[in-house]
Order: structure tokens, then sequence, then C-alpha cells
DNA sequence: TCATAATTCAACCATTTGGTTGACTACAGG
DNA sequence: CCTGTAGTCAACCAAATGGTTGAATTATGA
């Protein structure tokens, strides 16, 4: 086996990802999961015994990387503006390259919360405690707005993600082609960060 | 029969329209339905015909709902604050009644933008332009930034919308009650009518 | 080389699920 | 009082679907 071929087991996996975040858990079937990995079914069950084991890794895998985008850049050590500029930019890129993730996570978490929360203890995952300080203090030094630190966090994260989960929507009612699209994601980032800035009257240095 | 009761085929369909969005179309069950109309599954198929027939109704009506609640509002004669205050009222309290009618919503959307265009073009639903055409003007007279309408349209709905297709990640994260969420939900209001004026410069009169 | 373990697959199986049928009831109109 | 129509339901049905099995094949390593 050379280092280009993946075994079955990573084959499936692949597999199974793509399928459950076009279809979700309820919509996806063994046998497109299968056929999308070009293997006999009983192989899914063989590696993975089950669709709700297999799901559930594929949750995990897809949470794992979700979660870190945003808390390794809102917990750092930088200005605000520089980290809403880098979260902007991080998760763009993340996004265009998994653009059903969004979707498919949000899906997921609502249908079973606690699930969700059973993730979020095991990982350790909590609110971003640096980011938070860092707005009181620099609301107090005169450089921005005082504002919630729950509102502008979501905030942030809402403005970003919008785009992917309603992506239909927006394409749907402006009659934008997969380029027009595109295009709107691309100037949505200087936009963004001007919007964001402005928002919390941030001052610049 | 008295005005309180409903007949069968209402019955079934408030039934449908809880289950289907609690648990999308995937998720749910013909027998669930009956059960949450409590009313014998034969009654689905004499009254609907089909799963599908019936998903349909309840998509159509629940779009119809939704769709105007933006257009009404942003194609209205206001100053733009007013508007955007207008708006924010307007869908919260929409949403207040329909939590669930975000996620399923878009899901659906996503999953078939085929019958979300259908819907679009029948019910000719258009770009607000007399927004497009105010936001231009506004500028021009200074009131505020220069801004591509796409990009402030979806920001302002993403913004709105985000706590309720997010509501697991959210309470997940920074572990909020029921209660908690509300309030959270309450202050969010005046967040972000600051938040969204100030992100583009309006100058209030 | 050969026994053992891991892997693959076609054929099955049991349950779920959307959908149908036909008998039964209630009732409106003649 | 009879008849036809709309509505109701328990019992069924066929297809889909998650899951199992056992035989065959392919590594593995002693």
């Amino acid at each position: 086996m050379t280092k280009e071929e993946k075994d079955t087991e990573e084959l499936i996996f692949d597999a199974a990802c793509r399928v459950f975040q076009r279809k979700g858990y309820d919509g996806a079937r063994m046998q497109e999961i299968a056929d999308e990995a070009d293997i006999n079914k009983s192989m899914l069950h063989y590696y993975y015994r089950s669709k709700d084991k297999l799901f559930q890794k594929v949750y995990q895998r897809e949470m794992s990387r979700f979660f870190p985008v945003i808390f390794g850049v809102l917990d750092s050590d930088m200005p605000i503006d520089e980290k809403v500029e880098q979260l902007i930019e991080t998760y763009y890129t993340f996004l265009d390259k998994n653009p059903k993730i969004v979707q498919f996570l949000f899906h997921e978490m609502n249908k079973n919360p606690e699930r969700l929360k059973e993730f979020i203890d095991k990982q350790g995952i909590h609110p971003p405690k640096k980011l938070m300080r860092q707005l009181n203090e620099e609301a107090q030094e005169g450089k921005m707005d005082k504002v919630k630190p729950k509102q502008f966090l979501t905030s942030i994260v809402g403005l970003i993600l919008f785009p992917f989960y309603s992506q239909a929507m927006i394409r749907g009612i402006f009659d934008l082609n997969e380029d027009e699209f595109a295009e709107y994601l691309k100037e949505r980032k200087d936009f963004l960060l001007n919007f964001i800035l402005n928002g919390i009257n941030y001052k610049r240095q």
C-alpha cells in the first residue's frame, strides 16, 4: 500500500463526513456512504459497528475542527482590532474549504443539545475569558464603547457564519450564481472588519 | 362543531407544522404527526395524500410567515435608523413565538434550493429595492457611510437570526439556562440597534 | 510453508416506515 | 326510512433501511 492510497477505514470515514454533511444524520443512508466510499456496506459495520457510532465520530471530528478556529484567535495576545481581523481571515479560509460544516453542525447541535454539552465538557471548552477581560479594559481606556462581551462575541461569529448558513436564501433572493456568491463573500471580509470595529466605536491606533 | 374545536384537517396541519419544525423532513415520522394530532395515521393520507405533499404545505406556510417579516419593514417609508429598530422589534416578537422556524427553514432551504427558488419566483420576492436606493441616498447626504446594500442587509438579518439558530451552542458555551438565555435575548435588542447604526456611522437626527 | 487472524462481500434478516384497503359510522337530503 | 357521501380506523402491504452472517480471500508471522 503506497502512502497515496487510503485504507478502507479512512475511506469510509471521509465518505461519511461528506454524506453526513450533505444530508444530516436523518437524511444520510448507510448505503449512500458505502457507495460514496465505493465499498461494500458491510464494511461500514465491520469498522464502525453502527450508523450512530459512525456519526458520533464524524460529529466529534467536525466539532473539533470547528471550535478551535474561534477560540484559538480570541484568547490570544492581540489588540481587539487585530483579533477581529484575524478571526475573519481565519474563519473565511476555513469555511471556504468547508462550506457545509456550519449548516451541518448547527443542525445537529440543536437537534441534540445533550451531546453538544457532553462535547463541550469533555473538550474543556470555556467562554474566552481573556477576550472578555480585554473588552472591559479597552473600554475603560476609552478605546471603544463598553459592550456586553456575550453580545459582542455572538455578533462577530454570527456575522461571519451567516452567509454560510443562509447561502441558499442569499443566492435565491439576490439571484446570485456561484461566482457572484463567491464575490459577495470576498467583499464581505473588508466590510465586516469596518462594520464590527465601527459598531463598538473602536479607535484604531 | 363549535368554533373552538378545529376540524381534523387543521388538527393534522398544526401537528405537522410542529413535528416538521422539531425534526425536519427527514426526521419527522407520519406516525408521530398522527400521534401529535391524536388521530389515526390514515387520516394524514386521506387529507394530504403523501408525506411530501403535507410537507410542501407546511414549508409553504412557514415561508409565507417568515419572509414578509423582513420585507414589509425594509421597503417601507422610514429613515434607516427607524427601519432597523422596527426590524429588530418585529423579528424578535415573531421569533419569540416561533423559535424553531429559523432552524427549520434554513435547513430545508439549503437542502433543496430548487424548491426555494420556486417559492421565491411564485411569491414574487425581490431584493428590497427601496432600501437599497435609500442606503445610497442617505450616504450621499452624509448621514452614514457608503455601504454595499447586500452586505448591510445580510448583516442585519444575520445578527438578528444568529441567536435562534445557534441557541444550543450559545447556551452550551456560556452555560445558560432558559431564563438566562431569555435575558440574553432581551438585552440583545438594545445592543443590536446601537451596534448596527454605529457600524455604518449613522448620524441620528 | 502453513496456520491464524484480518478483511471483504453477497445474501439475508428484522424492523421501520410511507402508504393502502375495506369495513364501519355519522349524517344530510330526498 | 333509505341512500349516498364524507370521515374514521384497524389491519395490511411493499419498499427501504440498519444491521448480521458465513463463506471466501488476503495478509501476517512463526
